[in-house]
DNA sequence: ATATTGACTTGGC
DNA sequence: TGCCAAGCCAATA
């Protein structure tokens, strides 16, 4: 990385690289970015990403290996939906991290 | 420059 | 499992 990299950089390069059908914690994209503890600012820097990026945002779920949105919100829905179009099931609202955790 | 607010995590019941 | 208190770090106010 140049002189001139941000740590928001560094997440989204390790947020490009999840393949699909794959999740990863807030907590272990930051450390994948080579930033661990920085799990909140992980979030933090989702959150100003613009609708319509097209880095895989909804990739990312919480440890608990739940959606990060208030159930049913208009955020949530879209997460999840996207990921059950990628293959990835949910148990009761929760998703099984020990089968879809990506491990580079 | 200080205070509050989150798309978080972990450890303890 | 579930709820809670702490600890965390930058963005916002």
């Amino acid at each position: 990385m140049t002189p001139t990299t941000t740590k928001a950089q560094q997440i989204w390069q390790v947020l490009g690289q999840i393949p699909c059908g794959k999740v990863v914690s807030y907590g272990q994209l930051a450390e994948l970015a080579g930033l661990p503890g920085y799990a909140r600012f992980a979030g933090t820097t989702l959150r100003q990403l613009p609708n319509d990026s097209a880095l895989p945002w909804h990739r990312v779920i919480n440890a608990s290996g739940r959606i990060s949105f208030p159930e049913g919100s208009p955020k949530f829905m879209v997460q999840k939906q996207r990921l059950q179009a990628e293959g990835v099931l949910f148990a009761n609202a929760r998703i099984l991290m020990a089968n879809y955790r990506w491990q580079p």
